[in-house]
DNA sequence: GCTGGATAGAATGTGCACATTTGGTACGGG
DNA sequence: CCCGTACCAAATGTGCACATTCTATCCAGC
């Protein structure tokens, strides 16, 4: 997180500061995300506000942020849910990347210069080794780099945008439906697109690009049983300079 | 559900009627999508709030949710603003748009059958009817409809979700960049990328498709002046009347 | 005459109290 | 014994008042 070592504001009561929506965000996202909060677990809006040890306005307003970003879905008078998605739901997402990914390898292909093959060259490597070296998070979190580094190679923001979407929306499933060993991509399906790109060789790219999700998509299965926690005790008191009375029950 | 079915609670106006928020939200989406707010206005919350006749916190709440789905930006104390995209901007719009449909084809090309065939020439045929009966506002609401209906053949949420976006952005932007007469596709370039489908000729159909936004992009250029209006002026009063009758000036 | 700062006005951001709705539970009738 | 209904508690939604921040204007100093 950011923190300003130079200049601390001598308001630390935790009214005014405005980075507490930003702390709220990035804690409730990365738990989404990482699936540490089970699908369809209903979000209250005041316990949540006594375990961050903020006003229930900020969670409110962080939650409909969420909520107009499709993480979580609401229901009017009826608070707010994680969304519990379909397997169909996945397959989606993966048809969507599958599709969106053919498109841009497609228009990569015709701007593909040795610097860029030398930068996808490297980022292969770099997976290579945390792979040799059995690196799991290293891997998970490189394989989905990759996706998005042939995406901001087209310097399309809008592309980019999508695409990085698209995959924290994978991230989600992966935690509901895949087990987290088979998450990551296989290394060497990464490489042989690279170098099927490096011989302008676009069909063969793009064939191995979609064998490469359909195997993705072929390992789904829903997983026994997601983790149920309780919120309140998920979320500690944020941020060790800002509020630190939460407990008041 | 509910235990008095004689009873309709009169809708006291502006108080707790739970469709002013999306009345307020429909009307502000609108009138940003049309281009009849230039780009760079700033929307402040006490004048919109007094012209829709409702309190600043419903405005809030909405001119928040057009933040998060990047139809306004916003500057922290500053309020928000109509974002004035740059040209660059508008080829980014349209080269995700080219992108994604190209990859869109070549999946619909493996699942095309009879019925979809006839449903995309019926679609085309609709669209030379209403150029040649010269009625222009038909003309670009099928135009854009036809690339939705190839996305939405495909019957992925997800990808229909993500065309509908850049759809609505490319409305944004022509009418910042584009003369309206100019704005709508050629007709016969949609029937020639179906016809290319029909032969399962992916390549051609892409190439077709190319081209056809290409075409569009190389349109673009700078509107010399964009409409300056009041804001104030510009919604009246809802729920009176029942519907918000722009003042054009 | 021009520049800089200070002040007043306005607009945005936030917390709080209240209204409305929902879901559960207990009670009474069939 | 079961079902329908009315009440109660909790959670969400909303309006309002206040705090904070930005902008524009005015005045003093150079």
């Amino acid at each position: 997180m950011s923190s300003d070592p130079t200049i601390v504001p001598a308001r630390r009561s935790g009214k005014g500061d405005p980075e507490a929506d930003e702390a709220v965000y990035a804690a409730l996202h990365a738990a989404i995300l990482e699936g540490r909060i089970a699908a369809g677990t209903k979000l209250a809006e005041t316990p949540l506000a006594e375990a961050f040890g903020v006003s229930r306005e900020r969670i409110r307003k962080v939650l409909h942020r969420l909520v107009a970003e499709r993480r979580l879905e609401a229901v009017p008078n009826r608070g707010v849910r994680v969304p519990q998605p379909t397997l169909d739901d996945v397959r989606a997402i993966y048809q969507a990347h599958r599709v969106l990914e053919a498109g841009v390898l497609r228009e990569l292909a015709e701007k593909l210069d040795d610097r860029l093959l030398g930068e996808l060259r490297m980022h292969v490597g770099q997976e290579q080794r945390a792979a040799m070296e059995r690196d799991r998070a290293a891997s998970v979190r490189l394989s989905g780099a990759f996706h998005l580094r042939i995406a901001d190679a087209l310097g399309n923001a809008q592309l980019s945008a999508m695409l990085r979407d698209l995959l924290t929306r994978s991230s989600i499933m992966v935690s509901v439906y895949e087990s987290i060993a088979e998450s990551f991509c296989g290394v060497q399906e990464h490489g042989a697109i690279v170098e099927a790109l490096a011989r302008h060789d676009v069909e063969r790219a793009i064939a191995l690009s979609g064998d490469h999700f359909r195997l993705v998509e072929a390992r789904l299965q829903l997983r026994p049983q997601p983790p149920k926690v309780d919120v309140a005790r998920l979320f500690g008191p944020i941020g060790e300079a800002g509020g630190e009375e939460p407990v008041r029950s």
